[in-house]
DNA sequence: CTGAAAGCGCTTACAG
DNA sequence: CTGAAAGCGCTTACAG
C-alpha cells in the first residue's frame, strides 16, 4: 500500500505538496499537480483515513443505533431509512456506523464510549420517544447529535430534529376519503399517551371538523400496536349504533388488523369500509387490497438529517415536512360511484 | 479528553505503562495497575481509537453494503439480519459499516476504495447471487471477506462462507405437510435458474420421493418474486387435473400470493390447501392466517460470519445451517383431523 | 508555489 | 517490572 511519502518520492516533491495535491490543489502550480496526480494514479495511492482522522480529530462517520423494537417486532421501515441514511451520508463523504444500545439513559453509556474513543463524530437519533431522555444527555455532553423525531416535551428540545408532520398527514387521509364519499371516519390510535399517537389524532380531529364531519365516539385506543388490537379496535367502531364507513390507523399494523376484522365481517374493505394506515411499510403493498398509506419522505428526512449534522450552520434547526399519501384498493370510491 | 500522556503523569508513570495497564496488564505489579487504572477512571481516560489503528493497523470495522432490492424491495429478514450482525460484531469487540455500492463488478471499486483507506478490515457479503463476482474479485486483492450465501460456482469457492440448507428446509416443509396429512403437495419456485431456487427445489424433490409422493407436473416457476406471480403460479397447480392439496413456495412473497389466489377461489388456506414459505419474514406473522415458514437462523449465521472474519484460524471455512420451520395457521391439520 | 518541522495519540520492540 | 525512543501516515502552521 502505497504512502504519502513514496508518492512524494515519486513526484519528486514534499510529502506535503502531495497532500497540498490531495487537500487543495489550487495552491499548486499546474504542472507539479500534474505530475503529482500521475504519481497517485500509478501507484494507486489511497491517503490513510486513520492518519488523518488522528490529525484532524474528525472521522467522519456517524453513529447509528440499529432499532430493536420489543419482541423482535421489526420496524416498519427500517431498510428504507437505513439505505436513505446512508446515501445521505456518503454525499457528504461520511459513512454510517452501526450500533446496539439498551433503550433509555442506560444505552447512553455506550453512546458516550464511542465519542470518546472517536468511533464517531457524532449521532443521529432515531425511534424518539416521548420525553426521549438521549437528546438531553447528549445535548449536556457536548455530543454531537440530530434527531429522527421529536421528544414532545414542554420545552424547546436539545439539538437539531426533522420530522414529519403527521396531523397533516393524517388531515390528507381524511379528506381523500371525505372525497372518496366517506362521511363517518373513525380514528385507531394508541392508548399510551405518546405525542406521536396525539399529533396524529389532532390532524385527524381537525380535518373532521374542517369538513364538518362527525368525531365524537369515533376514537378508538389500542392497547399496543398489533393486528390483534387493531381488529379488536376497528370492531368497537363498526359495532356503533351509528358504525364508520372508514378509519384512519394510525400505523400500517393497526390498518391491517381493521382489514382483517372488516373482512371477518363479510364486508369488502375499501367498498363498504374504507381502511388507510401510516408509514406505507412494506406491508401496506403486499396485502389484497393494497393498504392506503401514509408515507414518510425518508430519503429527504435522512438528508436533512446528515445536512443538519455536518453543515449545523447552513441547515434549519428544525425541520417539519409533508408526508405524502399513498392511495391504493383499501379506500376505494364509496358506492362505487 | 484526557490522553495517555496525561493519565501518566497523574499516575507517574510513563505513557507505556499506562498503554500496558490497557493492552497488558498482567504485565505490572498490582500496585502501580491499581494505581493507574484509579488515574484512568478519574481522568475518564478512553484510547483513542484512530491513534491506535494507525499503529496497528487495524480498524476493528467491518463492511456490509447495504442490500438495496429492484425496485425498491425491501429484504425480507434485512434489520433482523442487520442487528444479528452489529450485536455479533460487537461480541468481538468489532462494529458495522455501512455503505452502499453499485451490484456486481461495478461496485468493486467502493469496496476496494474502502479496504484502501482503511476504513474497514474486510467485509461480510451478503445477497449472493448465483456466479456472484464479489467475491473471486475481493479474493484476487487479498481483502478479507466472508459470504452469507453461497456462489454456486463448479468449483470450489474463494473465501468462507456460512449459509442456510436450503434443500433441507424446503424438505422439513414437505415432511410437515405429509405429516399433517397432505398427499399432493406442489412448489413453487422462480424461473431463473438461480443456485438458491434449485437448492430448494431438490429438497422438495427428495423428501417427496423419501415419502413417496408425487413430483411429476407439480413444479411451478415463477418469473418473478411478487405475489402476483405467486398467485398465478398457484393458480396453475390448482388448475390441474389432480390439484395440490399443499404448496410449498420457495419464498415467503410467492407463499402470500398463493394464500391469496386459494381466497379467491372461496377455498380455506391451511384447511382445504396448506402453503409455506421461506424465510419466516414479518409478513408471515401478519397476515391471516400466519403463515407457516422456514426461517434461518440468524443470529446462528451472524456470529458464525463474525467468527470466520475475526479468528479465520478457529473457524470452518465453510458452514451450512439448518434452518427451522415455524408452523402457523397456513398448514393446518388436513381433514380437520 | 514549495518544503522542513512538529505533532496528532497511540503501540511496539528494546533496554535497563 | 518500568521507561526512553521510534514511528504509524497524515495535516497544519510557518518559512523561504
Amino acid at each position: 500500500m502505497a504512502t504519502l511519502k513514496q508518492v512524494a518520492a515519486h513526484a519528486d516533491v514534499s510529502v506535503q505538496t502531495v497532500s497540498n495535491a490531495l487537500n487543495a490543489p489550487h495552491r499548486l502550480r499546474s504542472d507539479t499537480l500534474v505530475r503529482v496526480q500521475k504519481s497517485i494514479e500509478l501507484l494507486r495511492y489511497r491517503p490513510n483515513r486513520n492518519a488523518r482522522s488522528l490529525r484532524t480529530s474528525a472521522v467522519e462517520l456517524v453513529g447509528y443505533c440499529v432499532p430493536s423494537w420489543p419482541g423482535n417486532k421489526p420496524h416498519p421501515v427500517m431498510d428504507q431509512f437505513l439505505h436513505a441514511l446512508c446515501s445521505a451520508a456518503e454525499t457528504s463523504s461520511r459513512h454510517i456506523l452501526l450500533f446496539t444500545a439498551p433503550p433509555g439513559v442506560k444505552g447512553m453509556t455506550v453512546y458516550d464510549d464511542l465519542h470518546a474513543r472517536r468511533l464517531v463524530d457524532g449521532f443521529v437519533l432515531s425511534q424518539t420517544e416521548t420525553h426521549d431522555p438521549r437528546h438531553e444527555w447528549l445535548a449536556a455532553r457536548d455530543i454531537p447529535f440530530v434527531s429522527f423525531g421529536r421528544v414532545w416535551g414542554e420545552e424547546s428540545q436539545p439539538g437539531s430534529w426533522v420530522d414529519v408532520d403527521g396531523a397533516a398527514g393524517c388531515a390528507a387521509a381524511v379528506r381523500h376519503l371525505h372525497e372518496t364519499g366517506r362521511r363517518r371516519i373513525g380514528l385507531l390510535s394508541w392508548t399510551k399517551s405518546s405525542g406521536l399517537a396525539e399529533d396524529r389524532l389532532s390532524g385527524w380531529r381537525a380535518a373532521c371538523k374542517e369538513l364538518r364531519l362527525p368525531t365524537g365516539g369515533l376514537t378508538v385506543r389500542c392497547r399496543q400496536d398489533s393486528t390483534d388490537e387493531g381488529a379488536r379496535g376497528a370492531a368497537r367502531l363498526l359495532d356503533a349504533d351509528q358504525p364508520v364507513d372508514a378509519i384512519v390507523a394510525i400505523s400500517d399494523v393497526l390498518a391491517l388488523g381493521a382489514m382483517r376484522e372488516i373482512e371477518r365481517r363479510g364486508l369488502a374493505v375499501g367498498v363498504d369500509v374504507a381502511v388507510t394506515g401510516f408509514d406505507d411499510s412494506p406491508l401496506a403493498r403486499v396485502v389484497v387490497p393494497g393498504l392506503t398509506s401514509v408515507s414518510q419522505p425518508l430519503d429527504e428526512i435522512a438528508a436533512a438529517l446528515v445536512r443538519q449534522l455536518c453543515d449545523a450552520e447552513q441547515a434549519p434547526r428544525e425541520l417539519l415536512l409533508e408526508p405524502g399519501l399513498v392511495v391504493r384498493g383499501s379506500s376505494l370510491v364509496a358506492d362505487g360511484n
